[in-house]
DNA sequence: GGCACGTTTCGGCCGCCGCCGAAGCGTGAA
DNA sequence: TTCACGCTTCGGCGGCGGCCGAAACGTGCC
């Protein structure tokens, strides 16, 4: 009807529509920023062409560009951005149910531990998000998620300040259905600090170029002992 | 990065990003099922263009389609879709800050009061929010929302059985960002349990062929009496 | 059976948009 | 100053995809 709106809805369907800028925009999905060039790098493109599609997306506010030197670092423009590319993955992977899903090295790292922009995704995120329910720690449903008192006292004891996350509101802990594991796992406030603490601790870290998360070897002796996560290789 | 997943998200995209094909993924956001027709009649193309486009949703599993005699019905295939929907119409408004928006009649009561899937939004919506958190009876945030004891009590006493709607999980109350007003609204089951009963109540009616809700006499009354809510008429 | 109606299939036209080569601009290093 | 480098702009080519007219299919009504 409001046909304002639907033109509107269009015109972001088309911006992600196109298989070049789907490719950068899955590459900034982990929230970092990158240049022109390696956005052109990862979509198979000319850095022209690339130019041009990264003036569009900027245009309607999907991305924010920084000016470094000669570099131009783009990165996406908010939250809400993420969300709404999370969002649709999760249809993408749903809809499409048994669709020829060639098993690359690198899908199979992705599937088993991912950044989703501020948190932790694949196998890991959900395995997470399993252990703090199993402890009661947090109360997980599909409209919303909460931290108990006993998760606040448990997730003190680990070295994250709960309160420090959000003074105020009692929920800060999101649900985010996995598009690889087709379950939920915390994404929020909460969903950041642990995945932040994680990368203090050293337990896990980031693959170049890549949202592809690595569970240390002190990661798993440590996931195994504070959550019995038994994480593979 | 992964191609595969870039791809899908693709398709996805421009599946949305065509006009016609948003306009009536539109008509359908709020959650019933219409005729091809009725969808061509949207969209303002012809039944055999229309045609073509729903078999391409239907096909990628964004629309379910049902028949009854000679006519096709087709809605949403799944609540994941229209949060998709949802969450890009987010980015539509908040990206696009100062676009020429021709303020059409039909967008101001669309502002003022719509059905989003199985929920309220709007300002309606918005105040609805207020009114509860202002009572006490929940608590939001932008990661999640939760009802309290009290809102409990004072839902049950608005003839509203909260236990009804999720038996176990606490947290049922999901914030969802609204395009038009840019706050949040209660979405997730009590949302749905919220927009249910008003309807029962006669509160509010839909208009028909559109999204536009409108609030009874009736429900004027009511919502002032019951959430001090001055709804505009 | 005959007709009306809603929907789909087919075929061909047309326009938009992504792509790259070449060239231009701004920045940083020598 | 000169060069190298990253990024952008311009111009032209090519293909994908949306659009409609015509016709076929299936269903319900008379």
């Amino acid at each position: 009807m409001t046909t304002v709106n639907a033109m509107n809805l269009a015109e972001v369907g088309s911006l992600v529509g196109d298989v070049a800028r789907a490719q950068m925009l899955t590459a900034l999905l982990d929230g970092r920023a990158l240049t022109a060039g390696e956005l052109a790098w990862c979509a198979r493109i000319t850095p022209q062409t690339a130019s041009g599609h990264l003036a569009k997306l900027q245009a309607a506010g999907l991305l924010a560009m920084e000016k470094q030197g000669r570099h131009h670092y783009f990165r996406l423009a908010s939250r809400t951005v993420a969300n709404m590319l999370e969002s649709m993955q999760v249809v993408c992977a749903v809809d499409a149910p048994r669709r020829i899903r060639p098993e690359s090295r690198i899908d199979k790292e992705m599937r088993l531990a991912r950044s989703c922009y501020d948190h932790l995704a694949g196998v890991l995120g959900v395995s997470l998000a399993d252990a703090l329910a199993r402890q009661g720690a947090v109360d997980l449903s599909a409209d919303g998620g909460m931290v108990t008192d006993k998760g606040r006292a448990l997730l003190a004891g680990f070295g994250i300040d709960v309160d420090a996350l959000d003074a105020r509101k009692r929920c800060f802990c999101r649900p985010c259905l996995d598009w690889s594991e087709r379950r939920h796992h915390i994404a929020g406030s909460l969903g950041k600090g642990l995945a932040d603490h994680l990368f203090d601790l050293g337990w896990i870290t980031r693959v170049k170029d890549s949202r592809v998360i690595r569970v240390t070897p002190t990661g798993q002796r440590g996931l195994e002992k504070t959550f019995a996560i038994d994480h593979p290789a």
